[in-house]
DNA sequence: CAGTCCTAACTGGTCTTACCAAATGAGGCA
DNA sequence: TGCCTCATTTGGTAAGACCAGTTAGGACTG
């Protein structure tokens, strides 16, 4: 069975987005772009874009490059309660437990030896400034740490997942991380342990392990959670 | 608001099907003459069409006609019993019976006189040949007035429903024609007398009266179906 | 006269080229 | 440093040509 050039160029994409290579709120090749790599004509290329635009995969704007959607975030609006309790956070936090070992899983299993390094030199730079930072970068850097693992997981689910949880709840971590500070003066030593002990599983592939420290990391915080 | 050209040649496709213009099954106007009429390229008008067929509304293919589609058929397809009972076919003569004096009633209502004139010449046509007939050609005459009735009532789902109806249960009626034909040597007076009178109800533009007659009708075949 | 076959005219599918309109980002300015 | 401007880039639309199936009508044959 030959495919369409049509076809080839939709399973294409639909296939970088399953794997991750073109992340949600990553953007589109240009239709011009597309339209010289896959040898067919503008037109072509446009039906096949509106057709993922109507599934929901993608979302497409003039004068600005077409951007893959999170196809979760409908999802997640309609089950999210309107008032974000304690409680609930907490019921988050146990199913990230789980999401994050797997995300580190299929981290230090997928990342390329490029995702590594740009991990490596991410997590020295955080070691670098460990002190003497504002609460608000330190959360920041801390999103983006965690940000990094999933995208290197290649898993679509996971980093959808990811990206709306950090978005929605960066606030309640930041939150978090300021009233600890406030507490003992400074950040406990088990959250920078726990990020060594993930960034070396993962850095030595150990998918095991690093799923391990990621869930146990998470468990961590939750406590921090509970009783702040 | 003003509304984009494709925006308006959407509305202006999904009204007439909603209009009962546009029926399933009917052909659509080319892409070159919609983009003529509309005063839009052919690129813009294959890009509508697409998005309804996307959306189940119309089938297209190479060469042909775009056509639209009937809407229930994939919903009846998914609740019908693999087996046709009779005592199935004593229900859906029921529900029938009420569709049925739906689309008289609004074919009495809303059918135009060009509609009115053909329906006229249908039914001296069916008159004039009521005896030395064979009970096929006798039960597609009758399934081309009601047919002919369902049209003209411009109602999308009435149309929708009485295609599949039609469609799928003319053997049983031709069934039941042959084994009242076999028993009393000739259709009984009650049909005949039944289709004069929805007959001379919508052509008075009495809706009501034909709703009425209509919903009888159904009912006598009915209890000539629960006797065979 | 009926039936069959074939062709011309449609239909949708694709490509090319050109231009318009909106977003973007780099460079210059305050 | 921060803001603003404008050329570039991106999607949106148009027009014309050609390809590839379908269809209907006319010619032909029995």
């Amino acid at each position: 069975m030959t495919l369409s050039a049509k076809e080839m160029l939709r399973q294409s994409l639909l296939n970088q987005m399953a794997r991750g290579e073109l992340i949600p709120g990553a953007s589109l090749p240009s239709e011009r772009s597309l339209a010289a790599e896959f040898q067919m004509s503008r037109n072509a290329v446009r039906e096949v874009i509106q057709g993922l635009q109507q599934e929901g995969w993608i979302q497409v704007r003039q004068g600005g490059a077409s951007r893959c959607l999170n196809r979760l975030q409908s999802h997640l609006e309609k089950h999210q309660p309107r008032e974000i309790s304690l409680a609930y956070q907490l019921d988050v936090m146990e199913a990230r437990a789980f999401l994050e070992g797997e995300t580190a899983y299929y981290c230090a299993l997928r990342a390329s030896d490029q995702e590594l390094a740009a991990l490596a030199k991410e997590y020295k730079a955080m070691q670098g400034r460990r002190k003497g930072q504002s609460t608000l970068l330190k959360a920041k850097a801390d999103l983006t740490f965690h940000m990094m693992i999933a995208e290197a997981s290649h898993h679509l689910l996971l980093i959808s997942y990811s990206q709306l949880f950090y978005e929605r709840y960066f606030n309640a971590i930041h939150e978090v991380l300021s009233t600890t500070l406030k507490r003992y003066g400074r950040y406990p030593d088990g959250i920078s342990q726990q990020h060594e002990k993930i960034y070396h599983a993962i850095q030595s592939r150990q998918p095991d392990q690093a799923r391990l420290e990621a869930t146990e990391h998470i468990l961590y915080t939750r406590r921090l959670l509970e009783t702040s």
